[in-house]
DNA sequence: TATTATAGTTAGCATACGCTAACTTGTCAA
DNA sequence: TTGACAAGTTAGCGTATGCTAACTATAATA
């Protein structure tokens, strides 16, 4: 089944918690996302079953080749998507609030468009 | 309670299928958008809790003013987002299939923004 | 008038995804 | 060794929203 956006934003805060911390725990994501465990622990037994992360045996996460492709991406989108609209004038905190959204729910065609269009003219 | 984007779609469609007729039955919105006669049945009850459409003793259904301008708001985003990524070089079929997504997620700052920005460089 | 077609509703299933309550498990300190 | 805390899991609730099956009500036609 394709990835839905509770999915993707579990798989984001992960990735993002790895470029912190080499040693992530369900608790963490929880904490980060304002989740409770057993949400937490459904959603990550849900991303273990698609592939996207493992866990060892004392419970820590870890990303798989998969996984960290796929949450690169994800990221990827947010960052673009949020310089883009900061570009069209939108605070920093919407623009990041707006993007965590939209960032779901584009196509790659869009997101092509919007990433060549910032390579060419967006500031920053 | 805050309107879904399920409920703002419905809304939507009943605002588009108005401007071709005066006359609009459940029937029609679920034709539209291929949805069974007991999902927009459910739908079109929970509008009309809303206060957003009413319907006459022969089942047809009606904007009221709160409905309309609701639609109307939802329908200006769609129009504006498609036009956005039209500019951008996105194809206007996936330009409208994924403002039609997006629409429902943007804040007011940011379509404000995308919306004057429009108007001072967009194309057509 | 009786039948049939159309539209709408009700009942109930399925999935997704939040939650709380309560259980399990593992570690660490008294 | 035992007791307590921390992390994770299981069971089950609630809402949203799609569905099918089956019922009702109305309207048109044979």
């Amino acid at each position: 089944m394709a990835m839905l956006e509770s999915g993707e934003m579990y798989l984001e805060t992960i990735y993002l918690l790895s470029q912190k911390s080499s040693t992530i725990r369900g608790i963490d994501v929880g904490e980060q996302m304002g989740f409770s465990k057993p949400s937490v622990s459904r959603a990550i037994g849900l991303l273990k079953k698609g592939g996207y992360v493992v866990t060892d045996n004392l419970g820590y996460i870890q990303l798989t080749e998969k996984g960290y492709k796929k949450a690169q991406s994800i990221y990827d989108r947010h960052t673009v998507l949020t310089k883009l609209l900061i570009n069209l004038g939108v605070s920093e905190e919407t623009a990041t609030n707006d993007a965590c959204r939209i960032e779901h729910y584009i196509s790659d065609e869009t997101f092509d468009a919007i990433k060549s269009h910032m390579k060419k003219y967006g500031k920053q």
